[in-house]
RNA sequence: GCCCCGAUAGUUCAGUGGAUAGAACGAGCGCCUCCUAAGCGCUAGACACAGGUUCGAUUCCUGUUCGGGGCGCCA
């Protein structure tokens, strides 16, 4: 809140045994009882009195008039009603002036952050429970940079599972496969490798060899799994991913930081070879207290290193970029491992990520399965909710030309789908309904780009130059403009609450209340046709701040706004 | 069996110990000679259950029920 800080300073300049920490604002429930609230419950606490003697004896002996008309108990709240004038100008001029670094408060300068998320096994076209990852990672890589972190990210390419063996294997029969065929393809070998054993120990063997060095193999892996992964990164640019570095899992299989770790453990006593000759580590060692998963595999009796061998050297190449910050967005599903991870990279004296979980999405009638088939695949709902898209656009603007048509539609789609899933909080389930995933109505992305466009037009239409924040005091006397201007205020502490929660949730549900405030507004103020000069000066420059905050906003969620739509 | 998440209107979601629990979809009624009706206004509708901690609990703790995830050679 912009006006923190003077309101701290007047609240201990009167009670010097006060703590910042005691006042917090919050709103009141109903705009008549002020545009500020301060519980008192804290500073009664510290203080020893009872909170609503205390509300009554600082809305009395504190001197508030610097940015308040009023200040007034209400039981144990201390509720304030600001000077609208020097308040909205301050505001104003803060987010005309800061632009698209609005709403930042600056918090990662100087900090590195480093950040894995997708990490798709190249195996098939992302459903939209991949996306999910994705979508969440990507906001949470514009949010810290939005926040002036330096951000890399990171995409682990997992290019030498069992699962590739047996797509390779596959692949070499059906001579040359497109991408659009490779989930059908790799939905056939998990069938035949079910029914036929021999077909899954030809994978095996498959891998076997590439971790033994046999530089053909894994050329033909590298084939299958690049071309799987190109064909991903198209359909996760659609929806605006991008990442900077690309590692692969088999430049880690002999990576000497594993025999250190090895080490590491074998000098803890927790590494040991078991009855069927695997190397197994056993958690209880490191201070794992439960049964359930004390033991974690290293490498097979074969000698062969697992997934989470490699992981060891890779997660350890990673903390050693330095960064200040190393996160990892992963599924629900690897919660447990990651913890087991943990404990062998901390046994060795590395610190482990910190983790970002998110749920599955779920179909209506039960979980998706790539192995299975059964998914819904992000391309084909952006395909659709851009021919959607399109149609809308082309009924509202026959005449402009397909081009932009186009570029709005496929705007408005991802903003339906990111702003979709962006919303909810990631440990939620939720089950995919294609229906609603291709509403554009209601609280949706293109509800808020909308907004936009609408703001839009009206700065279209405002001919003049913007007035000048720092000789013109703005004006509103309206309840639908005031309450703008305060949600607008409200924007860099909702951007500073997602930083600290590590989700973007809470910035989709504040741009839909901002939103909502600017259409109330919209339907109640006319702008360009508003009664005096400085009404249409105040409404204007309000628009403009509100137009900033709802991009700079939907930005941090990768949702760009249309001029019209 | 054990461990980790989740449970809020008919439905999908907000709400990180504080005032009268907010939206949207769906349902009903109304609004385009007026800055874009992808919109707005009005009506009806909810904290799974039982205890506990607290001045105060949808929020924290315990138990129950239901849903999701996980529990040694998949990644």
């Amino acid at each position: 809140m912009i006006l923190q800080d003077t309101l701290t300073q007047l609240i201990l300049a009167h009670y010097p045994e006060a703590e910042s920490s005691d006042i917090q604002c919050t709103v009141p429930p109903t705009p008549e009882l002020g545009d500020l609230s301060i519980p008192m419950f804290l500073l009664a606490k510290r203080l020893r009195k009872a909170p609503a003697l205390l509300a009554g004896e600082a809305a009395r002996e504190i001197d508030f008039s610097q940015i308040a008309e009023s200040a007034t108990a209400a039981g144990p709240y201390l509720n304030l009603t600001l000077k609208r004038g020097s308040f909205a100008q301050q505001l104003l001029a803060q987010a005309l002036a800061k632009e698209e670094k609005w709403g930042s408060n600056g918090i990662g300068k100087g900090l590195q952050v480093l950040i894995e998320h997708t990490s798709i096994n190249p195996n098939a076209s992302p459903h939209v429970g991949r996306g999910r990852c994705a979508m969440i990672g990507d906001s949470l890589v514009r949010l810290l940079r939005f926040e002036d972190y330096e951000v890399d990210v990171h995409y682990y390419v997992n290019d030498m599972g069992r699962q590739i063996g047996l797509l390779v294997l596959m692949m070499e029969e059906v001579e040359k496969a497109s991408f659009d065929e490779i989930l059908d393809i790799y939905v056939k070998a998990n069938a035949r490798a079910e029914a036929d054993p021999e077909f899954a120990a030809r994978g095996y063997e498959l891998l076997a060899r590439i971790e033994a060095g046999d530089e053909e193999v894994r050329r033909r892996f590298f084939e299958v799994t690049e071309m799987c992964l190109q064909g991903q990164l198209a359909v996760l640019r659609r929806i605006g991913a991008r990442y900077d570095f690309f590692d692969h899992e088999s430049d880690y299989v002999n990576d000497p930081r594993i025999a250190e770790v090895e080490k590491a453990l074998e000098n803890k006593g927790a590494l040991f070879t078991d009855e069927e000759e695997r190397r197994v580590v056993d958690l209880s060692k490191l201070g794992h207290a439960l049964e359930e998963g004390r033991y974690f595999v290293l490498r097979r009796a074969n000698g062969s290193s697992m997934y989470g061998c490699r992981d060891i050297a890779y997660s350890i190449m990673k903390h050693e970029k330095g960064a200040d910050l190393n996160l990892m967005v992963l599924g629900e599903d690897h919660k447990l491992y990651a913890q087991q991870l943990a404990l062998i990279l901390e046994a060795a004296g590395y610190p482990a990520p910190e983790t970002i979980y998110y749920s599955y999405i779920l179909l209506k009638d039960g979980k998706m399965s790539t192995r299975g088939g059964k998914v819904v695949l992000l391309d084909d709902v952006l395909n659709q909710a851009t021919a959607l898209a399109l149609e809308r656009v082309t009924e509202q603007f026959p005449g402009l030309d397909e081009r932009e048509r186009v570029d709005i539609a496929s705007q408005v789609a991802v903003a339906a789908i990111r702003f979709a899933v962006l919303r909810v909080k990631s440990t939620k389930n939720v089950v995919f309904d294609m229906q609603s995933a291709l509403s554009f109505q209601g609280d949706t992305g293109p509800y808020i780009q909308y907004c936009c466009a609408r703001i839009r037009s009206i700065l279209r239409k405002w001919d003049a130059a913007l007035p000048d924040c720092d000789s013109f005091v703005p004006e509103f006397q309206e309840e639908a403009e005031w309450r703008l201007v305060l949600k607008t205020a409200e924007f860099p502490d909702v951007v500073k609450d997602a930083l600290n929660q590590r989700s973007c949730a809470g910035i989709g549900n504040y741009l839909l209340d901002l939103a909502h405030a600017f259409t109330s507004f919209y339907h109640e103020c006319p702008v360009l046709t508003a009664q005096s000069t400085e009404q249409r000066m105040s409404r204007i420059l309000l628009c403009a701040a509100v137009l900033q905050s709802l991009t700079n906003g939907l930005a941090l969620l990768g949702i760009d706004a249309p001029e019209r739509m």
